[in-house]
DNA sequence: GTCTATACGTTGATAGAC
DNA sequence: GTCTATCAACGTATAGAC
């Protein structure tokens, strides 16, 4: 029993790393095996639904890692705006990093697949869905009535999903940092 | 002289459409040659560098219609705050469309080849550079001060791109809606 | 649980005729 | 400008031994 999950651990570890980085199809099962150290003919066992199921299982542990995280962050400040702010400079801290080890959490996987597999748009969609609520959680624990709290968790989500997709895209942080400095204007 | 470029636009429109909506690595060749219509044996010869040119200059197409449409949209209307929440508006109604004839303008190619390929990645960066300065412009026609304007440009583009990201992936507009209520808030 | 071998499609790309 | 033939590499997936 000790090793028994092992395997199919670092396969799923491995596997959200790339999707990450490069997107669902330019993955190959190859790479993720070989990256992985794990067994080469033992995918086809621990997911029987290929590909697919391993890249749902990915998504699912990104999500859960990404919330998480967020949540660690924003428990640091009990001021919402001073805690988003934060975790917004975390993520530009960890995004100056020279050796780029991790990309726009689940977003390739989403564009790539939403139109042609249901379960995986699906489990992209419950970790969007996360990640909002992380926000809208700490709004009303902050006092933010149930209804404003929800709508600014969507917005503050979005704000900082596209802001990243930019800053990911032009090699710099600018985009995250000018969203930073709305945060309170946001929140009145 | 006629003819001559109609082969090499029939490529770049269809690739354009293609990308779009699968990304760039579950975009074939083949499948772009045969949908488009154009002879098979010619896209080596309008793309000598082959895949990764006919990808940036699909991007820049891309790029200068969403502009041209984002221009026309954001005229309707004099008040910054209205145009703005026109053009959600006119983007909730395209989504809404059974037949999705497109998806996330570029987002896929961007974050799929970012990491691994420089001319694309910054063709990418020149299209949403194009986008916020849209928004932008349409600021300071309004009598924003241009410090002010870049940085709201930057800002609303963040929150449309990541709200359509979202809504693209749960397959609702409910993300477009939240955000286009917060439009006035932000432009203060 | 794991491994090897293999099947079969498709990819991007090139060469050479026309 | 276009076409066909062809290439090696890689994709996912399966079968059957161990």
């Amino acid at each position: 029993m000790t090793d028994k999950v092992s395997s199919k651990d670092k396969l799923i570890k491995t596997a959200s790393r790339l999707f990450q980085l490069q997107g669902y199809h330019a993955t190959g099962l190859n790479q993720i095996t070989k990256e992985s150290g794990a067994p080469k003919g033992s995918l086809y066992y621990h997911f029987p639904n290929g590909k697919e199921e391993l890249a749902i299982e990915s998504v699912r542990l990104t999500a859960k890692f990404v919330t998480n995280r967020m949540n660690a962050s924003l428990r640091k400040k009990d001021d919402p705006v001073e805690a988003i702010q934060q975790f917004i400079v975390e993520l530009v801290e960890e995004f100056k990093q020279e050796r780029r080890t991790d990309g726009v959490p689940i977003a390739a996987v989403a564009l790539e697949t939403a139109l042609v597999s249901e379960p995986l748009r699906e489990e992209c969609r419950l970790a969007y869905e996360s990640f909002q609520n992380v926000f809208t959680n700490k709004l009303i624990a902050s006092g933010y009535d149930e209804k404003k709290a929800k709508e600014l968790g969507v917005v503050i989500h979005s704000m900082i999903e596209g802001s990243f997709l930019t800053s990911f895209t032009a090699g710099n942080v600018d985009a995250l940092l000018v969203i930073s400095k709305q945060i309170p204007v946001l929140l009145n």
